[in-house]
DNA sequence: CTTGTCAGGTTGTCCGACAGATTTAGATGA
DNA sequence: TCATCTAAATCTGTCGGACAACCTGACAAG
């Protein structure tokens, strides 16, 4: 299966061209037929290949795999800053998108996600999913399906760590920490209520940009300190 | 397998849950074993499941699938326009950061791609792939390896209708506006190379908000002169 | 309580077979 | 000579059975 992939994405494999009959994959590779057809079934799941019954698999037209983020066991923090980088550079835009185009019922959307953090933080929570779900409404209100969709992706992949940067604190600096954030998310709410792109953009630039830069920080003394 | 998706997407399987037997699946849903693992395979494919030999299958810890988008065949202008917003999103930040971080052998890969570009013109030629090199090395210029992987995955994606918007323009107006680009092109470099973030980040904003809207027009074009 | 053994269950792979669909070559006719 | 139909040859999709490798849990022995 790696194989053929390889050939594919090098350019090997032409667009469009047949790929040898599964019997003849038997063969040349020495496995039996179940192999090469889960093979080429996970090619065709990625959208590298198409097959026509009766007729063979073909190269697609457009082989354009899916985007995928190296598995956890790679993810050393240096990995997870550069997906929150490339976060950052969604959500900033959103924002400002989000700030031109939102009409009333998506800016009162965002307003309750501001509640249900406030709301957590009352109750002394950590409010990790209220606070996505506050990002994901902004997305929302971009009107492009894409940025909600690639921020849920996005997410998926960093979410899971930030429980460890809040475990550090004490529960005071929790709270102060939890606060200000807070406050920059009014910043927030306030530019795209106020259809002030350049403002919300810079709000949200801020907000992301400090929270990269206490990672950043953690990750240097992870680096001096452990290993 | 859309089945097993859904649940565990929606949490109807809980991470680390184990799923159904194979042998259970099969009489479940009627079809053969050959099927089911088909169906499983795929999943395992996307990381929402993973396999254990000689016990059974289990929901993954972070059921992270890969970010897709929508088939050609659904991909009409708007869905075009979508993607290339979040391009947008995250190139005017990748010229930043290449401003910021880049080093002078990839400011030269940029400077050479540029100058691939001025070639590729002078030939009277097209200069799709050149122009996509260009915005490639800048992203490689960031230092984060995220970038890179994500354009090109985009581009795939809007790259080859590229070539609709280039074929509408009569030979004449088409040299104009690959110089203007080109122009354009040129007002990145120079906010790079003097390490200046923000006219690298304007530059570049303005360049492919350009673009955006020339292909916004078209689409509004195409809704109301066909459908 | 620990360790070794064993039986049952589960996935991974192999094999043979047939149905559905396509392609190709040959036959047929004008 | 060319077009058209037909039948055979391929090829993928699915089915069923089988065995190996492996895991799990129970049970007996120490």
């Amino acid at each position: 299966m790696a194989r053929l992939a390889a050939d594919i994405s090098s350019g090997r494999l032409a667009p469009g061209a047949r790929l040898p009959t599964e019997q003849a994959l038997t063969e040349a590779l020495g496995v039996s037929r179940t192999v090469v057809r889960e093979a080429v079934a996970a090619l065709r799941a990625d959208g590298l290949v198409v097959t026509r019954r009766g007729s063979g698999a073909y190269v697609a037209e457009q082989p354009a795999g899916p985007f995928r983020i190296a598995a956890p066991r790679t993810s050393v923090l240096s990995d997870i800053l550069d997906v929150m980088e490339l976060r950052l550079a969604v959500e900033v835009e959103a924002a400002a998108l989000a700030a031109e185009r939102s009409n009333r019922a998506e800016v009162g959307a965002i307003r309750n996600a501001w509640r249900a953090i406030d709301g957590a933080l009352r109750k002394g929570e950590g409010a990790v999913a209220e606070d996505f779900a506050f990002h994901r409404a902004i997305a929302e209100a971009t009107g492009n399906s894409q940025f909600p969709r690639f921020l849920t992706f996005l997410g998926s992949h960093v979410i899971p760590r930030q429980s460890v940067r809040l475990s550090v604190d004490t529960s005071a600096e929790r709270r102060a920490y939890l606060e200000r954030i807070q406050h920059e998310h009014e910043r927030i709410v306030a530019g795209i209520s106020h259809r002030d792109p350049a403002e919300a953009r810079r709000a949200m630039r801020e907000h992301l940009t400090r929270s990269l830069e206490r990672y950043r920080k953690l990750a240097e003394g992870e680096k001096h300190g452990r290993g």
